[in-house]
RNA sequence: GCGCCUGUGGCGAAAUUGGUAGACGCGCUAGACUUAGGAUCUAGUAACGCAAGUUGUGUAGGUUCGAGUCCUAUCAGGCGCACCA
């Protein structure tokens, strides 16, 4: 008999279901092994030949382990909340719950038919409340902590209000960027709607007035990392920043520990970069600069501190706090004209204008160190959101400050020796200072370098700032004004201040809406949901939670999916610990991979887990490109001709779906047979076939060039798709999906089945193996043990 | 601009520690079998050359008895960050 796969296929994925083989229990006598991929979002599209390539790896890898004598993990379940549901049912009024639940049998079916033992009894779905009960169980836990700066951990928030008590805010260590400071006596006198408000400034998940990113197409705000180049990532809309009251995340607590632990985990460089270049770590000072003829003082922040002596100008961001401060009555006609302009600009305009422009307050700010007035201006290329929102200019060393002062013909003071400012700013931190010195601070002769240090120190002696450390990380924005997604359990007192839902009362179940689109008040959602108030009687939070709320914890949930009494159990957790492989796309690199690194800390901080990374090992499978075919009409015809004649014609190339494509020879009947308007096709052979012509783009349906996994598994089998997938190339590198090779893959399997089989019988005997038998053996499973660990 | 990664036949790609470059597969060429098929099997296939042979891992150097592999410079492609002070 052939090689009949499917019925072998069909047999064998029975037993294992039947048999619960790849069921995994703790089991302490043995060594466990976590090997996790990325959960999918069931989209609606089904999967194509790319998705499985990362799960095949993964699955190749977990039963090698499990042969090796490893008790393994190897879950799989669906990142199921998002936005391609919600706008679904906003076009057809089908709740996404319905529409989730059919894509994600759909999913079911396709992975099963490829063949992996998955432990599906550990199945998760974002979207259950058994499931985001513990989402919303960690979003309380953070709302109820603070970060203690000094301890390096989450802390509960108790703890600060007990501080607070007896000491005010002086010296809380906690995590903030309230700069005010209250005695114990204030605190105490204030009421407790202004204690909440307070809080606000200080709790790991609070909600509060901030730059977002507001898309207003969408109609939700989105998080750094859903932005790319001004424009949102699903849907390529414009975004804008507006200042709105928003729930967030104290990720930025978390950066010095986010980046310094990378160095315990073995993720590739490309990726560790990555995270290093968001996490954006510099060094520096911050500095006092006093308004002339006032009380108030600028607070900047730079990394050259050494060019002090330089400083022209100051500038301040236009939406920053400072600006009303410092703007006279004779220029606030014009600061408010360029407000205005600078306004109107989306993210993206300001970005992609780059013309110099500008306002000057009508103040001056003192330099601390040289004692001489210099002018405030404020300008939209001075970010409100990094630093403190205000800089000290220094033209000569600074090519931002040099266009600017170019532009209003400020002056250009040079600070290193040699260097040429009359074309442009000298940017280098090299080189020995000059023009740097007077009786308070001299630092002429120095290397830069020595003098950054030096000035630093003059900085804390002299008390006219600090030595601080800046990230360029900022806090994760948690609202989202959509409907499917969780609810917050936080409730609004008489007072209008978030208060938390009691544990008990979780999960808070998403509620029915009669549409999914906001409320003519423009309220999300949500409030369009009867009776959307907590047991108390009080009105519940309209916003729900973004998509990465749901994805931050579930490679611990698998561990114990069916647990109501913990996220995990704690002996569960210490036996599984963290994934020891991680596999997925790149794309999640500044996401995700940020965010679930955030959560886990911050649960490691109380203990409900026990590692501080939650992935010990990543790979980042390549995304599989779609190889499409075209064929060639004679323009204004109903000809088409094949590739190697098409020059001596006037063609249009047009795509034709690779299904009915084999080796690059087109199959007429079907083509004629796919849309009536070719069903009058002539077509123009080479050696009696219509060759077509190829190329790689992006697999979509417009293209017609997505290759179902189905297709290939009917025809060849879930091995051959296996193999052939492995055989494309390495599991970490981008590749085209070429159906033309799969033969080979095929005739392999074919082959080595025809080894065992000699077309009635097994070929099995019990006589003992020969010596060259056991020599091939052993060098065949030396070979492959080490191809397998070359992969991790 | 800063950083990271990758450059090997017509194509996808191999090459444990520095040790016969191109395994395996696609494609191509020739042949065998045949109930002519998008089946199977056999042989060949880096380039140049009739051959002996010569040259070959983006380019230019270097280290070494020996370099695809290590070092330096450079070019090309991909990715990340980016008025980040």
């Amino acid at each position: 008999m052939d090689y009949n796969f499917s019925e072998i296929e069909k047999k064998w994925q029975q037993y294992w279901r039947d048999n619960k083989v790849y069921s995994a229990q703790v089991d302490k006598s043995k060594p466990k092994f976590y090997v996790l991929d990325m959960f999918p979002y069931p989209s609606g599209a089904g999967l194509h030949v790319g998705h499985p390539l990362g799960y095949i790896a993964s699955d190749i890898y977990a039963r090698y382990k499990r042969q090796q004598g490893f008790n393994v993990l190897h879950p799989m379940g669906y990142d199921a909340y998002g936005l391609p549901a919600e706008q679904y049912a906003i076009k057809t009024g089908q709740h996404p719950e319905v529409t989730t639940t059919q894509n994600i049998a759909r999913y079911r079916e396709q992975l099963d038919k490829i063949g992996f033992c998955f432990d599906w009894d550990r199945e998760v779905r974002t979207c259950e409340p058994g499931y985001y009960k513990w989402t919303q169980w960690a979003f309380l836990k953070m709302f109820g902590s603070y970060y203690n700066t000094e301890l390096q951990k989450a802390c509960p928030i108790e703890e600060l209000v007990a501080f607070f008590e007896k000491n005010g805010n002086k010296g809380c260590n906690a995590h903030t960027n309230y700069d005010e400071v209250f005695t114990a006596e204030q605190w105490n006198a204030m009421s407790k709607a202004e204690k909440d408000e307070m809080l606000m400034n200080y709790r790991i998940a609070y909600r509060g007035k901030t730059m977002v990113n507001w898309c207003a197409k969408l109609g939700t705000v989105l998080a750094n990392d859903e932005v790319s180049e001004g424009l949102s990532v699903r849907g390529g809309y414009p975004v804008e920043q507006k200042l709105m009251n928003q729930w967030c995340l104290r990720v930025s607590a978390y950066a010095g520990r986010l980046l310094s632990d990378l160095d315990t985990v073995a993720w590739t460089d490309s990726l560790k970069e990555t995270q290093r270049n968001w996490i954006g770590k510099s060094e520096g000072a911050e500095m006092y600069f006093k308004v002339a003829d006032s009380d108030e003082s600028l607070l900047i922040f730079t990394t050259r501190a050494d060019t002090i002596f330089g400083v022209t100008f100051m500038v301040l961001a236009p939406e920053s706090e400072y600006v009303d401060l410092v703007t006279t009555p004779e220029q606030s006609e014009a600061v408010k004209a360029y407000l205005e302009e600078v306004k109107k600009k989306t993210e993206r305009e300001r970005l992609i204008d780059k013309k110099v422009s500008g306002v000057f307050s009508g103040s001056y700010a003192v330099n601390p160190v040289t004692g001489k007035n210099i002018p405030i201006y404020i300008s939209d290329y001075v970010l409100a959101g990094y630093g403190t929102g205000a800089i000290m200019a220094v033209p000569a060393h600074d090519s931002r400050d040099y266009a600017f002062a170019r532009h209003f013909d400020l002056p250009i003071i040079p600070l290193i020796e040699g260097a040429d400012v009359s074309e442009e700013s000298f940017d280098a931190k090299d080189g020995i200072m000059m023009n740097s010195s007077n009786e308070k601070l001299q630092l002429n002769g120095l290397q830069v370098k020595e003098a950054i240090a030096k000035t630093k120190e003059y900085i804390a002696e002299a008390g006219i700032g600090r030595v601080k450390v800046n990230y360029r990380l900022r806090d994760a924005i948690f609202s989202r004004q959509r409907y499917w997604g969780e609810p917050f359990p936080i409730y609004y007192d008489e007072n209008n201040q978030p208060q938390a839902l009691p544990e008990s009362e979780l999960p808070l179940q998403l509620p029915e809406v009669d549409k999914f689109l906001p409320t003519e008040d423009g309220e999300p959602p949500l409030g369009r949901a009867k009776n959307w108030v907590a047991t108390n009687g009080q009105p519940l939070e309209l916003c729900t939670m973004p998509g990465f709320a749901g994805s931050s914890a579930y490679y611990l949930r698998y561990m114990d999916p069916h647990n109501d009494q913990a996220l995990v159990d704690k002996d569960v957790n210490e036996y599984w610990r963290q994934v020891d492989l991680y596999v997925g796309g790149s794309e999640h690199a500044t996401g995700h991979l940020i965010y679930s690194r955030f959560w886990n800390k911050f649960l490691y901080d109380y203990g409900y887990v026990c590692e501080p990374e939650p992935f010990k090992k990543l790979i980042n499978q390549g995304m599989i490109q779609g190889r499409s075919n075209f064929v060639y009409r004679i323009k204004g015809t109903q000809k088409y001709v094949s590739l190697h004649l098409k020059d001596e014609y006037d063609v249009q190339p047009i795509h034709v779906d690779v299904n009915i494509v084999s080796n690059d020879a087109l199959d007429i009947d079907k083509f004629r047979a796919w849309s009536p308007e070719y069903k009058d096709a002539e077509f123009i052979l080479e050696n009696g076939k219509y060759i077509c012509g190829w190329a790689i783009e992006k697999m979509s349906k417009s293209m017609y060039n997505v290759v179902n996994p189905d297709d290939i598994v009917d025809r060849y089998g879930a091995d051959t798709l296996r193999l052939y997938e492995m055989f494309l190339g390495p599991v970490e590198a981008s590749k085209p999906w070429d159906t033309n090779g799969i033969d080979g893959v095929n005739r392999f399997l074919k082959r080595l089945w025809a080894q065992f089989w000699n077309g009635e019988e097994l070929r099995l005997t019990d006589a003992p193996a020969s010596k060259e038998a056991l020599k091939s053996v052993h060098k065949l499973i030396k070979r492959v043990t080490a191809d397998v660990e070359a992969f991790s």
